[in-house]
DNA sequence: CCGTATCCGTGGCGATACTG
DNA sequence: CAGTATCGCCACGGATACGG
């Protein structure tokens, strides 16, 4: 492991903390799912179902050891494990936000192109 | 290649465009040196000494196709050539300048925790 | 000065099987 | 249900050398 939590490197740019922290595949979308609400894994899995178990779970303990999320485990049988944004987690949201209203005007504008060049032919 | 520029995968969440279009290592560096005013190829070098020329090149390309980065040719002996933030690739800038907001708050609250920790000891 | 070409190592990620 | 363990691919990225 060892790329995530406390780099020891000097940024120039925060952004560089940024891409660090959310620079895991899965890592916008495990986020994105859990802004309404707290999500067991089983959940995940199946709200991302390109996801592999192995992903999955890796990513939810960067993203705990970044204290993004929370991780809640509850002594019953069966075992049930609730992932939900932490309060620290909460001040990602702008920035999450910000990013996915860029990528949905960027992919408004892809649309059109395409559109426009059929149209040509 | 081909990891950039029209992937054909349907995003359910837009913020996977984003982290497809800076996911490059250096993207977001390069971006952040073009935010003043355009820079030359060496010049870029410069200010960011740790990248290769193959990277930075690569990844000029990548943000060329992408059409966040204008590239001038100045015909002259010798060749000169210029990159710029293109009016399209202006409109990053809010999701740049959130993701670096986010990473500097990141960064001073690391800092507190490493020096909290250290007024234990 | 501004790149491209080639070789090669690292690690992110997937597939599968197994455990408490 | 909620994970861990192990194996292996291959794309990302670094180093070096060469071309316009």
């Amino acid at each position: 492991m060892e790329r995530n939590s406390a780099a020891p490197a000097e940024r120039k740019c925060p952004i560089e903390t940024v891409i660090h922290i959310l620079g895991g595949k899965w890592k916008p979308l495990i986020l994105w799912h859990l802004l309404d609400s707290a999500k067991r894994f089983s959940e995940l899995e199946k709200l991302i179902p390109e996801v592999t178990q192995k992903m999955l779970a890796q990513h939810l303990r960067e993203l705990e050891n970044d204290r993004l999320v929370d991780r809640t485990v509850h002594p019953t049988v069966p075992p049930k494990v609730e992932y939900a944004l932490s309060e620290y987690g909460q001040t990602m949201v702008p920035v999450l936000q910000t990013m996915c209203d860029w990528g949905e005007a960027h992919n408004r504008s892809l649309a059109e192109e395409a559109e426009s060049a059929q149209a040509i032919s």
